[in-house]
DNA sequence: TCCGGTCCGTCAGCGACTGCCAGTCTTTTG
DNA sequence: CAAAAGACTGGCAGTCGCTGACGGACCGGA
């Protein structure tokens, strides 16, 4: 029999997860990230680490799974802007979803303390920075496709690979400072300000590859 | 007994070091990382594993070594520039260490293949981008104590951080251009590209932060 | 000669992660 | 209702990266 197009089977899976999430992110927060072993979660949530390993690929995909989907719905949130728009300033848009996350007060000092985990931890940091660089993979496609749909020359991959990498650049200083420095109230000025300074003055950016 | 300053000791450590390097890269390029344990590096260059592990601190460290002693040197040719000249164009100058090792055509193709190997691993590609982000970190308090020093008004950490995040983000474009594409003659044009395309509108940059 | 330091190999161990097998519980099917 | 099929789980053993502790070999100087 087929599935039946992900059912009660998926939702209790999902429940799953998040329950392995929050343990051990609480457990997380309160002992360090390398001094908390797999055993200990598992015993935590009160299975065996064997099935740990049924539900997150790695210790690593505890943390790192929401910006999975992050990356996902940055994606969408940049294909649902107009073909017009500069690719600057759709991906300014779209960074509004990161904005939106640090507007409740306690989801914003949930993130906060869950950046200050990633950075304090290499291995953590590496798998972050890593996972960025995919959604910039994936973010320079879709700016790709929408470029050689419209009137212009042909774009430049590279150039285009290099603003999306720029406009990332932005967005992870500013979360870092507020990760770093706390008072994240005013996390959007800073990108705000990031952003600003740091637009390419080109802004249409074609001028394709000289083969 | 203190050490003699690094003399004969030194040289030797380095020697071995290289030998190890070049041996354990043979291997990755002919089985691939992940498939090639430390066991076999070690007893390829004769060895036990554990004296492995007193010369590289970790198995990503033989690959990624040189990357540590790139960002000293790019600190140090950031360093050098005049403390007038916007700090973009410092970074740009700079990076004029990595089109140098571009150069010989013997070395390109080395790197090439280095750069292709950790793109291809995906433990390895976190790695290599947490090296650069340390790296951008150093060179964004270099660039902060040259800013501080001159007349302008104070500068802005923030801001500073995505600008150099801005720089390896063309860099690392141009890098991973000519690592995937073939063609590694022109990376100098494509980092040219890059490089241009993205500078900042407002060079200076000052505007400190708010507070 | 003895002594200090340095280098090395061996062994034991931890933690992340995986394959395999067996058991349970639920759902489907004859 | 019983049997088969499938999903989920725990336990076990094993690999691999990595580390600490111990003991032996070499080598310079006193």
């Amino acid at each position: 029999m087929m599935t039946t197009g992900g059912g009660l089977r998926e939702a209790s899976r999902r429940a799953v997860r998040s329950c392995i999430a929050e343990t051990a992110e609480a457990l997380f927060i309160a002992r360090g990230f390398e001094e908390t072993t797999v055993d200990e979660i598992a015993a935590a949530v009160g299975m065996s680490q064997r099935s740990f390993f049924r539900y997150f690929a790695s210790k690593d995909d505890v943390i790192l799974d929401n910006l999975s989907r992050f990356g996902a719905d940055l994606a969408a949130a940049v294909g649902a802007r107009p073909a017009e728009e500069p690719e600057w300033d759709s991906l300014h848009r779209a960074f509004g979803l990161v904005v939106e996350r640090f507007a409740d007060r306690e989801r914003r000092e949930h993130e906060a303390a869950v950046q200050r985990i990633i950075e304090g931890s290499p291995r953590l940091l590496a798998a972050y920075l890593q996972r960025l660089d995919r959604i910039q993979q994936h973010l320079t496609e879709e700016l790709m496709g929408r470029a050689a749909a419209g009137p212009g020359p042909a774009p430049d991959r590279m150039v285009m690979r290099a603003m999306v990498g720029s406009a990332f650049a932005c967005l992870h200083a500013a979360v870092s400072h507020i990760a770093a420095d706390g008072d994240p109230e005013r996390f959007e000025q800073h990108l705000e300000r990031a952003m600003a300074a740091l637009r390419p003055a080109g802004i249409g950016l074609a001028s394709s590859e000289p083969s």
